[in-house]
RNA sequence: GGGAUUGUAGCUCAGUUGGUUAGAGUGCCUCGUUGACAUCGAGGAGGUCACAGAUUCGAGUUCUGUCAGUCCCACCA
């Protein structure tokens, strides 16, 4: 059968590609509304077309596909919704700079012009955002993909924002905002980092309109002092009391300004009285409210000094900020500095320090929303995995504030607000061409976009056709489960949980599996300033998909960063080498195999009946991991099973069979083989999809795409066989260790005794005697109940044995090595001592416990008596 | 300031409700290639589970504290 040789070594770029192709044009991928089965849904975590994926990314896909491919298989209505976000400002940065790069700029452009540019950029970046997808596996439902700014979304969000407005719950309001002067935008509380920065903290004083006192004030950033409208001290601070209501001259601008108390203040820092700059300063604007004071703007929005500050006009804030504290000093105004250290907020996108100013943005008031998202995780219609990070959830949602929506960009979802040059009036709708108030035509569009995150927050429904009640809807919202990384909690879950609460009265997700970061092998965050960056499509040309899937999968815990290192995909290679080769070997094989041959029961050798009880547990514990999201322990169950077990035990226990004479025998062996590993195939699948389908395509027992093949979830245990078993792999473990031990070449045959005290082990033993001689070059084995004079000695499992000497070995070496193993039994041997002799121990720990321990301390007296004789044995030579 | 999380073999990490003498990968050492695989096989060395207490018959596992690292949140000018 030419059809069934296949290479020596595993080479995954000969099939992954044709492998995907043939899936998706078979329409495995496809989820049929209409079909039974209990649904299975997740909406992949879009991402943004700013550009290709990275490891991250690799990583939450693999997650996901993993899920879909376990729950396709055990038969769920399966769907997995594909699609990229349009990342507005992100998206936007990046279309600007290759403007730049051309020398020109959007502005030059013009807005209809530069979001052409940027559909453009959208159409590349997505397409080969896709691409990825495929080449990593991912079995993605293509004929649903989706687009935060195609038609459907757009329409849910405009339903939204409209909806939302008309209750009261968005609002438009003059307040202060964070504001990256270099994106030249609003950005919402969580879009800015704070870092702990070195800074200054100077103390100026300010002088009283009516008197030559003065009050002393400390602040961090002296050029908002141009901004100032008022001072501000404690009620109680006995120092300050006695100034309350008097008036101040601030010092350049020669304004008068108020004293004032305000229970804000803090009496113990810097000197208890703080300028106050409502313009400028989260606090003070808050402060300036209850106190009506004047809201006077001095830095622009590009971070220059604002017009009518005289020669400081047109100055960058911290240039004059040099140039102010200068003159300040000179004034006699500056009365000293200290170091500081403080927070200073920085644009999550492009790094620049925010600059807090008023401006007019819109907003969603949060806390109505917010209660019912907190609700649903404490009532666990909504749960976390690992369940820490729900307190994490909770708390930003406890404390949750108003969230600026508007975004002064171009690219995003134009807010659907429309002004009248006529009368002034706003109105929000749809498609308003006419002012309803005075049915005047000069009507214009808020120029705003919303925050990328708006339709985010929408994508679980928005994606199935909302606003209409689609059969999507019904059959897949809520979704199962959300996969996606610690960082986007805020930003992204907690807003999807408010918005499905609030829209469909559902949450969007029952579960949601939070992984961690994927870093360097130095533990540093991957970043593209750092370049340490690492493409998963390189990885995947190099060592293959199901190898990346792999590494990315094992040796790491849910919700816990993992390193990326190029070890550990080599080892995952290895793996599916591993597996290629062990299913070469059984093909080659199975040239002459009679498809329909079944073996009888009575057949089956001790080793069939122990790899099927092992295959049927791992199976059984693969699904209980599965269930609990445990992907690594599932798949690290999966490797020890193939390799440790079925390759270096079971394959190796049938070569007898396979290459004897009785036919019997042989086809009993490769139908067991063959079974096994298609099992263990299907098994895998959802790690490594694309090799385990390969394989099962060769296989004569298999049909059809293994991505439909039902899931095996195990079946009976044999502990006998299994417990038989594990006392010849003992064996054969010390006769090959002493072998080893003494120089002896693992396969030079040597004579075996074994000395049994248990008349049943030594019935199954004799029986399979076999095993041993195989696989330890045990040649002859006989049984004994008397010990041998000069001989090696090993115990396993309540069984002696022995290799006679026969003049090879150094009789030094091995005394050594037997006082070394005698002094490690006669610490086990006191461990377990002190335990029975503990009363408490005997009186509390269950029966069976006590028990084993009893047992353990008998054998290995015996051992430890066996031993010492040895040794003497050995000194008398 | 509050919270989370990490500390286990040289390195990277598992260790699920407390129960044999704590595991894997990788690296290292010894031996081994006529047939599935050197991307391999057999064997070995290597850990006072950060430290100190507490609970328990029994703690890597639970609790408290300490030290060290990482991260998130927070309006102290």
């Amino acid at each position: 059968m030419e059809e069934k040789n296949i290479s020596k070594v595993y080479e995954p770029q000969n099939f992954e590609r044709e492998t995907y192709e043939k899936w998706e044009k078979d329409k495995n991928f496809h989820a049929d509304v209409n079909k039974d089965g209990e649904s299975f849904s997740i909406v992949i975590p879009p991402p943004n077309v700013t550009g290709q994926l990275h490891m991250g990314h690799a990583l939450d896909e693999t997650l996901q596909d993993i899920l879909i491919r376990y729950h396709r298989m055990k038969g769920d209505n399966t769907l997995w919704m594909p699609g990229c976000d349009h990342a507005g400002i992100a998206t936007q940065a990046k279309v600007e700079e290759s403007l730049r790069n051309e020398g020109t700029n959007r502005y030059e452009l013009g807005r209809e012009k530069f979001l052409e540019r940027v559909w453009q950029w959208k159409e590349k970046f997505g397409s080969r955002i896709m691409y990825q997808l495929r080449t990593l596996g991912a079995s993605c439902d293509w004929d649903r993909e989706r687009f935060t700014m195609d038609e459907g979304c757009s329409k849910a969000v405009q339903k939204v924002f409209i909806t939302l407005y008309n209750e009261g719950l968005i609002y438009r309001g003059k307040r202060i905002t964070n504001w990256c002067p270099k994106c030249n935008t609003a950005l919402s509380d969580i879009e800015v980092e704070h870092v702990t920065e070195k800074g200054h903290l100077w103390h100026l004083r300010y002088k009283f309109k009516d008197s030559e006192e003065f009050i002393e004030i400390a602040t961090t950033r002296p050029e908002t002092m141009l901004g100032d409208t008022g001072v501000a001290v404690h009620p109680d601070d006995e120092r300050y009391k006695k100034f309350i209501g008097r008036t101040l001259i601030l010092p350049v601008v020669n304004r008068e300004i108020p004293l004032f108390a305000d229970e804000y203040v803090d009496k113990e820092f810097g000197t208890g009285a703080v300028k106050v700059t409502p313009a400028h300063d989260p606090n003070d604007f808050e402060m300036g409210l209850r106190h009506k004071l004047e809201q006077i703007k001095v830095i622009n929005n590009d971070g220059t000094m604002a017009e009518g500050l005289g020669k400081y006009s047109g100055l960058d804030r911290y240039e004059c900020r040099k140039i102010l504290v200068e003159d300040l000093k000179n004034l006699g105004v500056l009365v000293s500095v200290e170091e500081h250290e403080h927070a200073v907020g920085h644009c999550s996108r492009c790094n620049t320090t925010v600059e807090p100013l008023v401006s007019r943005q819109w907003f969603v008031k949060m806390e109505s929303l917010a209660a019912p998202a907190i609700e649903a995780v404490k009532n666990g219609d909504l749960q976390f995995v690992p369940e820490r990070f729900t307190k994490i959830y909770i708390n930003w949602l406890e404390n949750i504030r108003d969230w600026c929506i508007s975004r002064q960009l171009w690219w995003g979802h134009r807010i659907p607000a429309y002004y009248c040059d006529d009368c002034g009036e706003m109105t929000v709708g749809e498609n308003i061409s006419e002012c309803p108030k005075c049915h005047g035509k000069n009507i214009y569009q808020d120029e705003d976009v919303l925050d990328t995150w708006f339709s985010s927050a929408l994508w679980p429904f928005s994606t199935m056709g909302w606003p209409e009640e689609t059969d999507e809807l019904k059959k897949y919202y809520p979704t199962k489960v959300l996969v996606t990384g610690y960082d986007i909690i805020f930003f992204w879950v907690a807003r999807m949980v408010m918005m499905g609460l609030k829209f469909r009265k559902k949450v969007p997700f029952r579960k949601v599996f939070i992984h961690g970061l994927v870093r360097d092998e130095f533990g540093r965050k991957m970043s593209k300033s750092l370049g340490n960056g690492v493409d998963p499509v390189e990885i995947i040309e190099k060592y293959g998909a199901d190898s990346l899937r792999f590494m990315l999968v094992t040796g790491n815990t849910p919700g816990n960063d993992l390193r990326f290192s190029d070890k550990r995909v080599e080892s995952a290679r290895n793996f599916a080498n591993k597996i290629w080769n062990a299913s070469r070997f059984l093909l080659m094989n199975l040239e002459n195999f009679d498809k329909n041959f079944k073996p009888s029961e009575n057949n089956l050798t001790l080793a069939d009946k122990w790899i099927i009880s092992r295959l049927n547990k791992t199976a059984k514990e693969v699904t209980e991991n599965l269930d609990k999201f445990e992907l690594g322990e599932a798949a690290r169950l999966m490797y020890e099973f193939i390799w440790s077990e079925f390759c270096d035990w079971y394959i190796e226990l049938t070569k007898k069979r396979l290459y004897g004479e009785n036919l019997q025998e042989k086809s009993t062996a490769l139908y067991i083989l063959m079974t096994v590993l298609e099992k263990s195939l299907r098994l895998l699948h959802p790690f490594m999809p694309f090799l385990t389908e390969i394989i099962r395509q060769k296989l004569p027992n298999a049909e059809g795409s293994i991505m439909l093949a039902e899931w095996f979830t195990g079946g009976k245990i044999d502990e006998v066989s299994e417990n038989q078993m594990n006392v010849i792999m003992e064996i054969i473990k010390v006769v090959r260790n002493l072998k080893n031990e003494v120089g002896v070449e693992p396969r030079k045959k040597s004579e075996v005794i074994l000395k049994i005290s248990n008349a049943e082990l030594a019935e199954i033993l004799k029986s399979n005697v076999n095993y041993i001689s195989e696989l330890a070059a045990a040649e002859p084995i006989t049984f004994s109940d008397e010990k041998p004079e000069h001989a090696l000695a090993g115990v396993a499992e309540g069984v002696e044995i022995f290799l006679p000497l026969k003049n090879l070995i150094d009789t030094e070496k091995e005394i050594a090595r037997l006082t070394k193993e005698l002094e490690k039994l006669r610490k086990g041997i006191a461990m377990t001592e002190n335990k029975l002799k503990n009363e408490k121990f005997i009186s509390k720990a269950p029966a069976e416990v006590v028990q084993s321990e009893r047992e353990k301390l008998s054998a290995a007296n015996e051992k430890i008596s066996s031993v010492e004789s040895r040794i003497e044995q050995l000194k008398n030579l």
